[in-house]
DNA sequence: CTAAATTGATAGTTTTACTATCAGAAATAA
DNA sequence: TTATTTCTGATAGTAAAACTATCAATTTAG
């Protein structure tokens, strides 16, 4: 017998669930794979419609607007992610362990998870990486705050940040460092593989220069190099 | 007699130079207004030619489109940070010291540069705190590299990890540091009005912490504290 | 002085983002 | 059972956004 992950998303994200429905469903897993091809501005429900084999107002019923479904499938990503995060180190008892695991984790890339059929959680890694921070770069974050669409990304800043005090707890600002190294493994990627002269890891484009970068700053920042 | 500041911009970011006419310094000013006040989403020719009290076409004569022009002044801001940079760290010897001011002027609050009349740096500033990250998440970040497009931010950022390496010629991750200093002043500072409980300055909301928080991340990370 | 180039304004087209309506299928209630 | 509501997917719109083409008036260059 298979296991099947499901994760239980904020109700106001949706106008209807897309995990109750075949239709629904597709609209995940075509979205996923269309905003990876083209990019989210190039992304329109008429494309993802005509993809489906479905038509736009169908898509309507399931989401306000395409800013929506991306604020959903970057917050499935962020519970996702936690509840990785959690499975791996659930046994380790050193926070220091524990903390360059979340590293690796962070800027590691990502294999689809064979518990989830509808999301490829590769692909979706990479849209993370190069969509995730418009999902808040808004002049309406603050509303969509208050309807707590970044409950997913807030609770992982603040398990990591958990951790960090744990590691020392004299350490002044652990919320700002867990939010950096989340940040900063996603866009030191992005520019390792984009704008390489941004980075020390242009030339070799591997992601653990990335994770030895994070965990000498880190590690420097709470005094355990 | 008032001198008078000129940024010489990448030719091919526009169509005609916006600094060679009436309408083209408007199209800036009145750009920079909008984005600020609307956001970059809401922001259309249509609107800024209203604004101007011109037409859609005549801004498209400047201006391939809005994302073109978004570059563009996104760009001037770093240009125009790499001369204050270097006008306020002019006759600092010390790297470390040097480092801290460059920490100082990225993290703290812009006001309106004098020696610009077209452009209001302060609005501009939290343009590109909110919006600049804009400029290069895309699918043709390639292309637009190609054409320079990113060179201000790129020589800023060579800029930065230069002096962190006259600092410490050991450290490993100068670039990376670098980038993550320009990021991390812009995204702890929205992230502080915006969404709070990702940094340990919510409460005060003063750039302040910032500052310290940055020093302290790359004071250690370099080994010089 | 004349020809070429440039300017600003008008009037389109196509695509995007969304809304309203409707017919058929399924669920439920009397 | 039948009637009623409810839900589904599909059709057909509209308004705005994102351009493009054309043109007449002006400036500039030879």
């Amino acid at each position: 017998m298979k296991l099947k992950l499901q994760i239980r998303m904020n109700e106001e994200l949706f106008l209807r669930n897309p995990e109750q429905s075949e239709l629904g469903l597709k609209i995940i897993s075509h979205s996923i794979r269309l905003i990876h091809k083209n990019g989210f501005e190039a992304f329109t429900f008429k494309k993802l419609a005509t993809d489906i084999g479905t038509t736009e107002a169908g898509i309507y019923r399931y989401f306000e607007n395409k800013h929506r479904l991306l604020i959903y499938i970057v917050a499935w990503y962020w519970s996702w992610l936690e509840y990785q995060i959690g499975f791996h180190t659930n046994n380790i008892k050193d926070p220091v362990t524990r903390l360059k695991k979340v590293i690796r984790l962070l800027a590691s890339n990502v294999k689809d998870d064979e518990h989830t059929n509808h999301v490829d959680e590769g692909l979706l890694h990479q849209i993370v990486i190069s969509e995730g921070s418009k999902a808040y770069l808004t002049k309406h974050v603050g509303e969509d705050n208050k309807h707590q669409f970044f409950k997913p990304y807030k609770d992982l800043c603040a398990v990591i940040g958990g951790i960090i005090s744990e590691c020392n707890s004299k350490y002044k600002y652990p919320k700002s460092l867990a939010s950096t190294i989340i940040e900063m493994a996603h866009f030191q990627n992005f520019f390792m593989h984009n704008l390489p002269s941004l980075t020390d890891f242009g030339k070799t484009k591997k992601e653990e220069g990335i994770i030895a970068f994070l965990n000498d700053l880190v590690f420097s920042a709470i005094g355990k190099k």
